[in-house]
DNA sequence: AGTAACTTGTGAATCAATTCACAAGACAGC
DNA sequence: GCTGTCTTGTGAATTGATTCACAAGTTACT
């Protein structure tokens, strides 16, 4: 497969949202006009992130939803359930342990680490808190696919270290650094800071100077 | 002043905690060369980011580390405080609340909002808990500048229609939900079930097709 | 069967971002 | 002050993403 842009990828999550909620509204089929619509760009752009994979339309006639919807799930593979495990059960750790979103679409928090003796023990959600001491031997157990890292900044390179030695080969990482991880690796990182610095520049810069990211 | 890409803007925030670390360092003058090193970039890509706001360097020597801080700063607006509110004091509304890491680059709480009385007159690092009922009294005293937005999507749209009529011009939404907002308004968009997705779909479709985002 | 109204899928064209490559400036050593 | 070594700043070239535009299907209607 050739190389899918991380741009299109997103787009194609947005879509399946747009078509779940379409699906819940009883519509069977839907063009790539409303989809576009629905989710801020135009027709060709949908036409031609779907062209990637294959051809799932009918001229003249559009999606038919319920397949369109599951070729995405099967797209970007949430067909199956993934383990995840959190290290750092901090203020966004315990958030996103608890957080719905994730479990709603096939992300199962297997497992939750702290550093902290008097967080171990804990129970977020139904997960209890374990010491990173243990991460090895519960990773090896487990088999988590994604590691999603909230611990300090200064800590975050040697954890990664650990969870790709465990064989983990995607990391989600909201320490404020550069991870370095070997090009097996996927890695995602989430600074809510830089976000905010970009806000920053847009107030301070003005309309002209616009974003050109995510948001349209 | 001519576009600049929300991608520039990402890597001058990075380029700053870098210069940062260099003069703690006690380090004086940076080249572009380990400056990009540094930010998992290349030399022409630090200089050709700069270049849309000036000449900051000196040809044979590089960049005067204090100076080029000054700029960035300025670039990116961070030499003044700005006024955070967020509205929806929720996990992840309290775990932003109570993150350092806005504090420390000028970005102040000075309100937190939610609709639930059992949540209301609790207080989070400092800053009391309201209702939203008062949203517009305070925000017409406070000013804020940017809106941090943690409530549940059915209520995202509604309580951004509403700090936008207060005169807020820069928005962080955490709702799973595309907001709509008028041109003159800033915003972007934290989503993590669409950032879990992109680590599912790289972890199912392999290396090939590689993840162009943020990271390398 | 023929016509009109739609809508897809996709090469070609355009627009945007990154990388190349080199002239021009700056300093160090002699 | 001349030579050699650096490193910037920036047009030009390249690479990548988006948009255009239209042939080719599909259905509905007569």
């Amino acid at each position: 497969m050739r190389h899918i842009a991380d741009s299109t990828v997103r787009r194609l999550s947005l879509y399946l949202r747009f078509l779940e909620e379409f699906e819940a509204r009883g519509h069977t089929t839907i063009s790539s006009d409303e989809l576009a619509a629905r989710g801020g760009t135009t027709s060709a752009q949908v036409r031609k992130d779907l062209s990637f994979f294959g051809s799932f339309g009918k001229r003249g006639l559009g999606y038919s939803v319920p397949e369109l919807t599951g070729r995405l799930r099967q797209i970007l593979g949430l067909q199956r359930e993934w383990r995840v495990i959190i290290i750092g059960a901090g203020k966004i750790g315990a958030a996103l342990a608890q957080y719905e979103g994730f479990r709603q679409r096939g992300f199962h928090v297997a497992a939750v680490f702290d550093s902290d003796p008097a967080k171990v023990g804990q129970t977020l959600d139904g997960v209890v808190v374990r010491h990173v001491s243990e991460l090895d031997r519960v990773t090896a157990l487990e088999q988590p696919d994604i590691a999603v890292i909230t611990v300090p900044a200064d800590a975050a390179q040697r954890v990664a270290d650990q969870v790709i030695d465990a064989g983990v080969r995607a990391i989600m990482n909201f320490a404020p650094i550069r991870l370095q991880v070997p090009e097996s690796v996927a890695l995602k990182t989430v600074n809510m800071a830089l976000e905010l610095e970009g806000l920053s520049f847009a107030l301070s810069n003005g309309r002209d100077a616009e974003l050109s990211g995510r948001d349209a």
